[in-house]
DNA sequence: GATGAATGAGGGTTCATTCAT
DNA sequence: TATGAATGAACCCTCATTCAT
């Protein structure tokens, strides 16, 4: 009997060359050749696991939006109290370990290739969408909900931006500074919607 | 006999194909060929008038970056009011007709290159730089320079997310409801700052 | 504890996957692989029971051309007058269950291949030559030797031909003509063999 | 300008080393790499003049179709009276000329592939329709309709045996005793038609 | 005996680039 | 100035074959 149970590993390994991969040198020097070499295997291995080289660029945004979203979730669940919930949401966004140069990288070169392959594009939408859900959920319980509507929008463009800085600045993510700016904001909204309720 | 003055025409012309055929299909799409025919030329006739398909790329985002510069500074230009000349580089930002689908994908493929391609790095500092420093002159007219520097920072990384959803929405960019946020997000600044300074 | 006496049903159903995989898709498609799969077996097995893929060829090759003589002889086995044993020979020849559309489409296949494989070519030479030794071997018993020798000629030429247009037919062979036609051809020769020995 | 008018050159050097190849080795052999070689040129230049290496296989199959047909309709139109054009298209399809080794290799490997592809299959199918039609037609003007029927589908079956024996034959073709089996056909085909008429 | 993981060569194809015209 | 023929490297992918289990 071959070695069994290599498919999971196999694939995770597979996986995190591509990433590796695309921050060396971007999604155009990701060959299956080197995401092989990188990942300690040839280059025809990749086609044993994956149908496609498609199917592992798919597989590789999904570990990574999985993998984004299972470090908010873990966050907020140590939480109870909503603006605490609330800030684990940021926090989680912004955390050290999930804005590493190779992740937010690969992310960013996703994000071109979105608007020409649709499977990808399901992917992000999803990912987007739940942010925001997650923050608005929090938010109603705080605000109002059409206020609520709109903070998580104006909070979720914002840590899209932060996002997007930390991917194209040259100097990598700064998450102090991410930090303080997404709360800022969050403080901002808050007290207006308060003050707005108490007159 | 050469034809005199052809240079410029055709250098824009291939730009603007680039551009063109990035949208289609992204940059891996964005072939030599395809940008030649997209112009009505032939495939070799880029290598007349740029060294290489780098200098072509790189030519097409500077293009971008100016397009884009030159769209903020005309609206600012017409403004003298410290307010006014605020209002006018975000109005400039997030005009629609500077965020067409073509102008919008193409700079978000140029974003991920980035990474990649040090030439190209620095045109997108230049221009990030550009806007940042727009925003603080702006508002140390109208605050104090060390809340002129956090709110300018802050408002960049909006509008930089604002930029980026309108980049990777299904549905195209909303410049109404960006230009809300945005404005939004100005005003609750210099609310704040206007309390401290009356306290 | 190792199973006895699977060599040979092995090799068979190999054999008969192979044939299968070929009138599928062409020898082109015959993979290894798909050999296998067909077999209900993994793609590493064809190495234990056949040297390499050549090995599972010439064997399946050669499996053919027995069935198919082995299809006459028993045919002709069952008669005893000289005219009846030519008439099972051709019988035997465009039997309908030597002519199936797998047959007919490996053999094709197989003779195509010939021209670049040795030891392929010996194995055709040989079925051709049985069939034309017992062509003659029959045909001497009912006119003279020199007439004999080039009806079976004609005669074998004729089989083939009708061979080829069943393994090229859109639709299919039609053993009824093929049968017709090979027999008005051996009566029309033995008519006037026997003319020229009246005169 | 460049160089004008090489696409019918290239395109026929490219078929013609086709031909080549497959005679070489056989179809499996036949790869666009040797081809290329075989015509002087590069690997590459293949995709210029055909879309497809397929494509490539369908000009050529194309092309031996249509060389094949000219050298009987040549013959035939030296001829007028029934007879002799009915021996012009048994000659033209058994000269030497045609019978080539390359010819008919590459024609074998073309009768194997067309199981699986169509578009094959369809010039295959009008080219022995042709030969048929041209059989018959000159058959009609010298015995009844039903007869040139047969007489036409036993002659082209006979020619196809005899093409099939040159294509697989070690020897290589033998045209003078196919030459003769065939006219030998045709007579007593012919003989037994005036007899009959004569009772 | 049998598996399927793994290899690496070679397949068809695309593409930036060069160059004769 | 502009063409498109031509190149050759590199891409993704398939496949026969090997091998640890």
């Amino acid at each position: 009997m071959p070695k069994l149970g290599m498919e999971p590993i196999r694939r995770r390994q597979l996986i995190e060359a591509t990433i590796a991969a695309i921050q060396e040198g971007g999604l155009a020097e990701a060959t299956v050749s080197r995401i092989g070499h990188r990942a300690g295997l040839s280059p025809g291995i990749i086609h044993h696991y994956f149908e496609d080289k498609d199917a592992l660029l798919e597989a590789t945004m999904r570990a990574l939006a999985s993998d984004f979203r299972l470090g908010i979730v873990k966050r907020v669940a140590r939480e109870t109290a909503p603006l605490a919930r609330l800030g684990a949401v940021i926090e989680g966004f912004l955390a050290p370990e999930q804005l590493t140069p190779q992740t937010v990288a690969a992310w960013l070169a996703f994000s071109a290739l979105v608007r020409s392959k649709p499977r990808l594009a399901r992917i992000q939408r999803v990912i987007v969408r739940r942010l925001h859900s997650n923050l608005k959920h929090e938010l109603k319980r705080v605000v109002p909900a059409a206020e609520a509507e709109q903070i998580a929008e104006g909070l979720g463009t914002l840590l899209d931006g932060l996002w997007l800085r930390a991917a194209t600045s040259p100097t990598g993510p700064d998450p102090a500074s991410a930090h303080r700016l997404a709360f800022d904001y969050l403080e901002l909204q808050l007290a207006r919607s308060r003050t707005n309720r108490q007159v």
